[in-house]
DNA sequence: CTGAGTAATTGACTTAGCTCAAAGAAAGGG
DNA sequence: CCCTTTCTTTGAGCTAAGTCAATTACTCAG
């Protein structure tokens, strides 16, 4: 809770606890109940999990792991945020995904063979993550079949999320694209109108999105002067979601 | 085996057993066996989950399912071929996926909530797919829950594919898309060159691209000019992938 | 085999979005 | 708090890819 507070906050307001007081295994072990893949284990087997892993803190921009590397770990966010991106030969740089504190990535890996890292991570601010051996998380699973349940449903709502974004990316213009996203960043409920935080600083959200940055600041400029949204920093308040979604077809 | 033959050889020269001979269950048991969901059950199991389920024969361009349909089953290709779009309110037509004999789809379904597709299907010629009925395989894994393990590592595949279908379309140029979607499509082991067959007519591999079948078909013809590609029908053969991929960046 | 309907190709033109360049604004480290 | 570095925005020009239109090639049903 408190945990998740410091994360949030970091950019908006000063935070209420002591600075950089270091987070408690408590408030990880809070976090993690939260998650789908945790929520069923008994006290015993969560505790058990965190003492077998490793507790990571990362600077801006360090690099947690490389493309095709072997995996041996999977990782929880507890503060700060990360990204996942892909390197092609050209040195481009293409962003995947966004993960906030509270999320899991790379657990995959507990069932890929070959168990290599699809992507690189890295962490956009200085964050810390919770490094879980696949081999301790396969063993409690077979040790305690009735976890599996919560595993499956978990990895089915990820197949939907990426099915979904890739849905996004078979839409054609830059600007339909954009738009897609950030409707899809509201929070369900907000049809008449919300505020929307940007995961990723807007050159990468630009990447994410198979576009570049200028494009991306034109788009938005666009629709800024057209009062679809409103922007502030990564802020962006959209007033009417339905006339934007109109607007994209 | 003679089943996949028929589906296969439907479009390429006379088959050798007798036209429309209707497949027997056999036929479809031995299929299913080869797919990851399906391999580790019983003979007893897999029987009585095929018996529980209706066989469905399509017309060329039949719907099977309509996006956000309250989804009760999922579904296992037989024969034929189909393949998942989105329309959105303008009427375009993107193309998500295909799918061939021997592949699941919708399986996913089996852990959403809301039950609800996630986008049409359709049959792309006249196929054949059995239609299992999601509460059954609920009940299965419950009832042999040691099912759930083949059940995870097929959704974790899953995922991986989906994520590699997301990181193709952040790459900008639809040159270097297409050329990604054809490495994909070349058997693995095939680093020397290899024949590559479209799963879809090119209009709807365009789609799934998120090109225009005109800019499919320059690309394409630039590829066949330059001598990277041999173009035959929905075949192509790639003499020198390594130098496709060069130029992909 | 024939004809209707769909898919694929090609050309001419237009435009969205990329590139390069340069200035201005934020963020993070010391 | 200041300084450096990284983001972001804006402009100008260019190119890839979209649009429209017309032709040709396939596919399938009768």
């Amino acid at each position: 809770m408190a945990l998740l507070q410091t994360a949030e906050t970091r950019y908006s307001k000063p935070v209420l606890v002591a600075v950089n007081k270091p987070l408690d295994e408590d408030d990880s072990l809070a976090s993690m109940r939260q998650h789908a893949l945790f929520s069923s284990l008994t006290d015993d087997d969560l505790t058990d999990l965190m003492h077998q892993s490793r507790r990571l803190r990362l600077g801006h921009h360090q690099l947690l792991y490389r493309q095709d590397m072997p995996a041996h770990h999977f990782f929880f966010v507890v503060s700060g945020r990360l990204r996942l991106y892909r390197l092609d030969a050209s040195g481009i740089d293409r962003t995947l995904d966004s993960i906030a504190p509270g999320d899991c990535f790379a657990e995959v890996m507990i069932y890929a063979d070959p168990a290599r890292y699809a992507c690189y991570a890295e962490a956009l601010k200085s964050s810390e993550v919770l490094m879980i051996p696949v081999k301790v998380y396969q063993d409690l699973l077979e040790r305690k079949p009735e976890y599996t349940q919560a595993a499956l449903r978990h990895y089915a709502r990820r197949a939907v999320a990426r099915f979904h974004d890739l849905e996004i990316m078979t839409v054609q213009s830059a600007r339909d694209r954009l738009i897609r996203y950030l409707i899809d960043l509201l929070p369900s409920g907000a049809e008449q109108g919300g505020e929307v935080e940007l995961p990723l600083p807007k050159c990468l959200v630009a990447s994410r999105l198979a576009m570049q940055p200028e494009t991306f600041s034109r788009i938005l400029a666009d629709l800024k002067s057209n009062g679809l949204v409103r922007v502030n920093r990564s802020r962006l308040f959209i007033s009417d979601p339905a006339r934007l979604i109109q607007i994209s077809q």
